[in-house]
RNA sequence: GGAGGCGUCGCCUAGUCAGGUCUAUGGCGCCCGCCUGCUAAGCGGGUUUGGGGCUACAACCCCAUCGAGGGUUCAAAUCCCUCCGCCUCCGCCA
């Protein structure tokens, strides 16, 4: 969630923000409304309750005094009525104290649940509007040119032993397959190689879990707008993560962070879930889009006023990883209606996939500046002394999708894909042949 | 799955049985100051986090915070309930 002393002091570049994304602009006063009522309900309640506490003292004050003199055995009668009439005192107090307690706990709900629905503010120049109001950043390189007719990713994958459709439907149904072969030896490569990358630069591999608890998911902010993405085990209140970006942004909920050394890397290596619920029809073909995949991410913790910068680094790495496997992508800067809420600004890496004849996506990197982790109560102490909310951002550097783009665009006329020259040595071969 | 023990403001710890006359004790560490050729020791003070008020984002005041959430009570670290985590033992299973 945002910020509110940004939304109280700039409520304009909020109702903008909201107004880019597509937004209901109208949920700016209506949380800024909220926040007063809280307050003065807090303030309302905080008052009675300090008087309440006073008076309750007194109570005490007057036990004690009576205790002592009961044991001396002195006249207790005066003692024992002063304590009595604290305690009707107090008593009738505690009364209102509820009721205000109650009320401040209403508003407080209700403006939080509002703030909740306002999503996070748009990084300055972030393109307005939907998903195709995207702008590309850059293109590196000319889409693949073949002198014969080119294999898609999965004809291509059968004919290697590397991707198996077919039993992967029997065992776990649509949008199910078994990498097999070259296929899962490539894979292992593929995201070995994301991880070698990532140690080589101070990034801290990890093996995260898959499955998380509620609050972890809901901070991570998947619940929201794509809920129905999400795979639930009912039987055990869990989630199934559709990227480690969730374990990792959980990684460090509630703690306070020591940032003086720098920014916190790291990268996830996990199996990825994802419903794919409402894309009925669409990619059904091959490992484009899967229920089930594995993926390295990185994630990073840092100072805000770093964050740009640092979403930078996050793209360079990407690239650098992109640029290993030998293909022609194109960046492009997501369209603030396409973000999630909890980003700021997204990039795409979009590879070029021959027999589809344009850009698929195969890294994304998110600014969530602070808006995760403020959710997830995670900060950081700066060189004052004081907490601040932690930003944290994240990005791709390999997943299963990547075996579409590398197979088609390193293909050759007989059906064999040559490997990219970086990639042989996590592999262990230059050519994969057909069986 | 069963039985038991534990969870206190960075770390350790008192308090919990018998709720109150205290503002959660003490030590270690850390920070500031004093003293001091230097260091150590010594002395004094400070040291959870969030929210609100007032403001200069200071000082100060208030509320909450003893694993989490409820409840009882005028009053809860303390009593009751639910949940979570850790440890020990038993059972079951990789």
């Amino acid at each position: 969630m945002i910020d509110i002393k940004l939304l109280r002091d700039d409520p304009d570049l909020v109702r903008a923000s909201q107004r880019a994304r597509g937004d209901d602009e109208g949920l700016v006063d209506e949380v800024l409304a909220a926040d007063e009522r809280r307050r003065s309900a807090l303030q309302e309640f905080e008052g009675a309750r300090a008087e309440q506490k006073t008076v309750s003292k007194d109570v005490g004050k007057a036990m004690g005094a009576l205790g002592a003199a009961r044991k001396q055995g002195g006249d207790t009668a005066e003692l024992e009525t002063a304590a009595n009439q604290a305690r009707d005192r107090a008593g009738a107090l505690s009364e209102r104290v509820k009721a205000l307690e109650a009320a401040a706990g209403e508003a407080g709900a209700a403006y939080e649940q509002g703030l909740r629905r306002i999503g996070n503010v748009i990084v300055d120049g972030v393109p307005s509007g939907g998903e195709d109001n995207f702008t590309v950043r850059e293109v590196d390189g000319d889409p693949t040119a073949f002198d014969f007719e080119p294999l898609d990713h999965l004809e291509l994958g059968e004919r290697l032993g590397a991707i198996d459709m077919e039993r992967g439907a029997k065992v776990g149904g649509s949008r199910f397959y078994f990498l097999t072969g070259v296929g899962a030896q490539l894979e292992l490569a593929l995201l070995n190689m994301g991880i070698a990358q990532a140690v080589h630069h101070g990034f801290t591999p990890m093996i995260t879990p898959t499955l998380v608890k509620a609050d972890v998911m809901q901070g991570a902010g998947f619940l929201d707008a794509h809920a129905d993405e999400v795979y639930r085990l009912e039987a055990d209140d869990l989630y199934l993560t559709g990227t480690s970006e969730v374990a990792l942004a959980g990684y460090h909920a509630g703690e306070i962070l020591d940032l003086s050394g720098g920014p916190k890397r790291y990268a996830g290596w996990s199996a990825c879930y994802r419903r794919e619920a409402g894309s009925y029809g669409k990619d059904t073909r091959g490992i484009v889009r899967v229920h089930q995949f594995h993926k390295v991410e990185m994630f990073s913790y840092c100072e805000p006023q770093h964050a740009e910068a640092e979403h930078e680094r996050l793209l360079m790495w990407e690239r650098d990883m992109l640029a290993k496997i030998e293909v022609p992508y194109r960046i492009i800067d997501t369209a603030a209606g396409d973000l999630g809420n909890p980003a700021a600004r997204k990039f795409d890496c979009e590879a070029w996939v021959p027999t589809q004849g344009r850009y698929r996506e195969l890294t994304s990197t998110s600014n969530c500046t602070t808006y995760q982790a403020r959710r997830l109560n995670t900060r950081y102490r700066t060189a004052e002394g004081r907490t601040e909310t932690v930003a944290t951002l994240n990005g791709t550097l390999a997943t299963t999708r990547w075996l579409v783009a590398i197979l088609e665009n390193h293909q050759q006329a007989d059906g064999s894909v040559v490997v990219p020259h970086a990639l042989q040595p996590f592999l262990g071969l230059e050519v994969l042949r057909p069986a």
